[in-house]
DNA sequence: GCAGCTACATGCAACTTGCAGATTGCGTGT
DNA sequence: ACACGCAATCTGCAAGTTGCATGTAGCTGC
């Protein structure tokens, strides 16, 4: 169905990109500071949609870049560093506005699904299929 | 913050695409039969986010080709021919899929927001009632 | 040493999108 | 007739995004 972006020639189930991707980091990160890898994984669990892991990297260096999270290497664990992330004042705000956007949407879609009888003005029927 | 895709290089709001935008435009169809024109300015008076014309068309484009709507031309009214849209079984199963996706991603975001104590591992599911 | 895991990053093709502009049809005013 | 504006759709292009594969490192176990 042309989803968000990207390259889809190939296979698979849908991705998740763009804002709810974004938006789904943001509020990982309000619970507690996370690291790339780390969100990568709690998105596998929290029954969303998969990710690229690599699309999740670079969402949250734009995240970082538009100033809602910010970031610095840990080395206190063993392993390779991380760079841990966590949310800022701004990306708390931006994260409520967006919730409320999202409400709104929500209403569209349920509402059509409630099948409401305001037909609003629809009296066009009786057309025809063709193309000129 | 780098939304979604294309273009953002200038100024202005939130514009409304991808997949958000396919599914309002489907849902709209829900309701009552309609043409790009007319779902442009009813994106405009539904509280969502703007959207362009040209990103509008294409999104119908789409949907047609993966079998969402189906569309014909309708010259029965006076003024330029409009390509009347309606929604396809197949749409209407893809958005009551996508509502039910929509769901979990709008626990993951308003769970967030209720500044819920259970700092990780969070894989005991069914244990998502409301913290006293 | 070597395989495997963790953790992050990037190159590339395919794709989407915002904006501006083009096109067509109809109605109104002068 | 003519210009003008609106309704309605479509398209070209640059700027941007994403999926996939791959590459870089550091650490652990054998």
């Amino acid at each position: 169905m042309a989803e968000g972006s990207g390259r889809k020639r190939t296979t698979s189930e849908p991705r998740l990109h763009g804002e709810m991707l974004a938006t789904s980091l943001l509020a990982f990160l309000k619970g507690c500071n996370a690291y790339g890898y780390q969100l990568t994984q709690q998105l596998s669990d929290s029954g969303l949609p998969q990710s690229d892991s690599g699309t999740v990297y670079r969402a949250l260096r734009q995240l970082e870049g538009s100033g809602f999270v910010s970031s610095f290497w840990d080395t206190s664990d063993q392993g390779p560093a991380r760079r841990m992330y966590s949310l800022t004042a701004a990306g708390e705000l931006f994260l409520r506005t967006w919730i409320e956007a999202l409400n709104r949407y929500q209403e569209v879609l349920t509402g059509a699904l409630a099948g409401f009888d305001t037909t609003l003005a629809s009296e066009d029927e009786g057309t025809e299929e063709e193309t000129p």
